[in-house]
RNA sequence: UGGGGUGUCGCCAAGCGGCAAGGCACUGGGUUUUGAUCCCAGCAUUCGUAGGUUCGAAUCCUGCCACCCCAGCCA
């Protein structure tokens, strides 16, 4: 599929830029903290950061933002390169690491101390907040404030070689204690975390803060415009002002975007880990997750969800997309290449009283409606086959398209067959429906001129196969399930996830591979589970229904 | 509340002083062996609001209103 991009807001500053001589290149970064895996709202900022380096001829780097080993891990790290690569996307040389950085970092501290613009602090958490002051109230000054630049390089290397405890100094700019931005009151540079590192091992007991690290990364690796989310914004003047303190090799400027939020689901780490840890969900890539692996697992292709991140766009307005134009972007890509396939998920047996008993014929089906060059399939008809039960009803009005007693309906790439009689069991439970094919209708109306309204799937009962196949509905049931000050697990859909553990599948799908994509026609896309599907037991998951207009 | 942002159709979103793009959704109609796809048509006299500047404003100015972000040794 073809995706243009559209212009944004970035892409008329840049191209203005590199017009009168503010940039002369374009490099930017995705910087993802290795923290959890990467959700719908990073694919957006990915597209965005390696779209806009590739829309101006530079590059874009994958940095892991790792200043915090508390939280982070190599699984975390693996995946992520993953999530990035099956996107379509890479990066420019190897992956990079805040944490390979962290001598520079702490030298640039000691030239801030040095320079009279950093202090060692003791103020406990508590104390430092107290003395930070309110939205309406400055701040106070620290009383370690004046400490002396001896002292406090003094200080701070023994920070770093572990004489203090986590929580018993921290390394402070000395900047504003009184100013509006409370960004600027004192912030933190370093703290003490005696924690082994997964990349640094334990070479480090101090870890810089994201304020301190951030902007030096980009310096270091040469980022042009380093673009992040909207709440960063008032950490700008912070940036800016280590960049112009420090002897860095370049000058990156920040920019700050709106983040992709969408309807009737969560874009957030921290709540994602929840609904793993707390087993709501089974993992990162169950198929009802909005992370790159859920959908991926989910069926959802690298194209759509660039082409859905293209369609939402770029801003600085906090908006919410409708979920419906993600379904749309999935459909409209997987409509294209899908092969056609017939599976009943909720069988009912027809019986044709006019065909012969033993009979197996091999019928020829194309795999793409409008798509010839794609090929063909072999479906096997016999006399006993089976029909979703929601395509049969003993009487219906003439709304109702598809088979009723009396009437006809076409058996997709078959028959015409109109139906005779239902069985029923002792509860009056229909369990078959007898019927008959009306001659000469096999790629023909019938003769007689009545043609049958509806076209219905169908699978052989005598050759077709069975498939688990697992159906899937939002997570959530609102619209904005963390809104305000709602609880999300409070809005958990718990119809989210139907398994039917005995389908009816047309036997060419045994040949399907994992990730392998199929529309079952009248049903939707469904996609051969990544690991669980194989041909001896075949494993579908429903990505997305068709669309349906079919109001009743 | 101090500071920083944002307000264009139900939802995204172009627009940057010359008279409201596009997509999603929705509504009609056509084609169709998927109630799918595809096609065609409709869908903001109005740009948070009140004023002002101008021949002319969504675009410039002023006030007001609403919402979001910042008081982690998270990012």
């Amino acid at each position: 599929m073809e995706i243009k991009p559209a212009n944004n807001f970035l892409r008329s500053i840049i191209a203005a830029e590199l017009e009168n001589g503010t940039a002369t290149e374009v490099v930017t970064r995705f910087p993802p903290e290795p923290n959890g895996y990467l959700h719908i709202g990073h694919a957006s900022s990915i597209c965005l950061n390696f779209g806009l380096a590739e829309h101006f001829g530079g590059r874009c780097h994958l940095r892991f933002d790792d200043t915090n080993p508390e939280k982070e891990s190599q699984e975390y790290i693996d995946a992520i390169q993953a999530e990035v690569k099956w996107l379509g996307f890479n990066w420019h040389g190897d992956v990079r690491f805040a944490s390979s950085y962290f001598q520079q970092f702490y030298d640039w501290a000691v030239v801030l101390v040095e320079q009279g613009n950093a202090y060692v602090c003791d103020l406990t958490a508590e104390q430092a907040r107290e003395y930070r002051g309110t939205l309406t109230e400055p701040g106070k000054n620290s009383p370690y404030r004046e400490r002396s630049v001896e002292e406090n390089i003094e200080l701070l290397a023994g920070m770093k070689s572990g004489d203090y405890d986590e929580g018993e100094k921290v390394l402070r700019a000395k900047l504003d204690m009184a100013s509006p931005n409370m960004n600027m009151r004192d912030p933190i540079l370093y703290r003490i975390r005696k924690q082994h590192h997964h990349q640094t091992g334990n070479d480090w007991v101090i870890y810089p803060t994201y304020d301190f690290a951030h902007g030096q990364e980009d310096a270091i690796e040469g980022v042009t415009h380093s673009i992040c989310t909207l709440e960063f914004e008032g950490h700008r003047p912070l940036y800016n002002w280590f960049i112009e303190q420090l002897p860095v090799p370049s000058t990156p400027r920040q920019f700050e975007f709106g983040q992709l939020n969408l309807s009737y689901t969560i874009v957030s780490k921290r709540k994602l880990k929840q609904l793993v840890d707390e087993g709501i969900v089974s993992g990162w890539d169950d198929p009802r997750m909005p992370t790159i692996s859920g959908m991926r697992r989910r069926g959802y292709s690298p194209a759509s969800l660039r082409h859905f991140c293209e369609m939402a766009g770029v801003s600085r307005t906090e908006g919410v997309v409708d979920v419906a134009m993600l379904e749309h972007a999935i459909r409209d890509d997987l409509n294209e290449d899908a092969p056609r396939a017939m599976c009943v998920l909720n069988p009912l047996k027809v019986v044709l009283t006019n065909y012969p008993q033993d009979q197996l014929q091999a019928l020829t089906a194309p795999r793409h409606p409008n798509r010839e060059e794609l090929g063909t399939r072999t479906v096997p008809f016999s006399r006993e086959l089976y029909i979703d039960a929601d395509d049969f009803r003993e009487e219906a009005n003439k709304k109702f398209k598809r088979l009723v007693i009396g009437k006809r309906v076409r058996l997709r790439n078959a028959y015409v067959i109109e139906a005779d009689e239902t069985i029923k069991d002792a509860n009056g439970e229909i369990i078959e429906v007898r019927a008959r094919i009306i001659e000469n209708t096999l790629g023909n109306n019938p003769e007689d001129g009545i043609k049958p309204k509806g076209v219905i799937q169908w699978v052989s009962g005598a050759a077709g196969k069975r498939a688990k196949v697992k159906l899937f509905d939002r997570l959530f049931n609102d619209a904005a399930p963390d809104r305000g000050d709602k609880n999300f697990l409070e809005h958990i859909n718990p119809d989210s996830l139907c398994v039917v553990e005995e389908a009816w599948i047309e036997p060419s799908l045994l040949e399907a591979v994992p990730e392998q994509i199929f529309q079952f026609e009248r049903e939707g896309y469904f996609v051969a589970d990544r690991y669980e599907h194989s041909s001896e037991t075949p494993v579908f998951n429903k990505t997305i229904g068709l669309r349906d207009t079919w109001n009743n």
